[in-house]
DNA sequence: CGATATAGTCAAGCGCGTTGACCATCTCAT
DNA sequence: ATGAGATGGTCAACGCGCTTGACTATATCG
């Protein structure tokens, strides 16, 4: 036999996976429910809307890109019913986005799927290890970021 | 004070911010090198020519694209220098994908750039820490897809 | 041998982002 | 108070990376 000493997977490898993972298993589940529609990057938004509403130009420094396309995927999700423009009180150049009840909805929904998605991971290594693991990629995250966590920005 | 339990950031964004973290880094690395036109996707394909070469229709497979897409990508690392398309041996139908000694260069450097920024990673949590962040990852998107690494799909 | 599968390419289109140009409105220094 | 510039939003055109669909040439196998 010749066997090399198992080279390490690179993290990014890893990283790609199971971030894929994740999304793809939490899609999956989505499509079995009336969310089916729910493109990936809506919950980023809807996250960010669950506080306060926000303007358009807003929403697009949180996601990292143009006001342009975050308009766009405004108009989607507006379409959708997951939120749902106004005009702004005091700027009447602005409009304000707003989260809808069924915005609402999909982020309770996402957030169960997501609780049972992370209780398989800890049943494959253990609960602390995924806590860990959180608590891990939250620091280095932070850490080279100056403390903060960066803007959305999905993938690439 | 109506202070909430601090909410524990989803995994789906600690991995997403990571994996942009290491590719963001390993880019901009990159750049300063005679490599900077460098795509994330080539190193996913480069790494699979390295112990031998494959067709175009292996290389589709890995990424988990279509064929088409897969012969775009190969033209483009071909035009770069990064790869070489041959007659294949025994089926003519088929051409034989081969990395160049350019194309294992840049592996020879991305990788120790990697090497680097882990590192940079251990010195935020610790070295231990790390391989338990690898083992973790690599254990749960294995066990995730009966036991073997699925194929690469570098996002979505 | 012929039916069917497979390797590869060309062409058109789509999703999701971009740049560029533009208008309406707000802000602020003068 | 006003005018220059910044800002919020939209429309239009286009780019990149992928898709589906259609096609040719060659392999494979009953």
């Amino acid at each position: 036999m010749k066997r090399e000493p198992a080279p390490s997977i690179p993290l990014a490898r890893l990283l790609a996976l199971a971030y894929r993972q994740l999304i793809d298993d939490l899609h999956v589940r989505l499509a079995t429910t009336p969310y089916a529609e729910v493109r990936p990057t809506f919950g980023y938004v809807l996250l960010a809307l669950r506080e306060h509403p926000a303007t358009g130009a807003d929403i697009a420094l949180l996601l990292g890109v143009t006001k342009q396309a975050a308009s766009k995927l405004i108009d989607t999700m507006e379409h959708g019913g997951y939120l749902q423009r106004q005009p702004h009180q005091n700027d009447a150049r602005a409009k304000t986005v707003a989260i809808t009840a069924k915005g609402r909805k999909v982020l309770v929904t996402v957030e169960s799927i997501y609780r049972d998605l992370e209780a398989e991971w800890a049943r494959v290594t253990s609960r602390p290890r995924v806590e860990s693991l959180r608590a891990d990629l939250q620091k280095i995250v932070q850490v080279a970021n100056g403390g903060q966590l960066p803007t959305v920005r999905p993938t690439r």
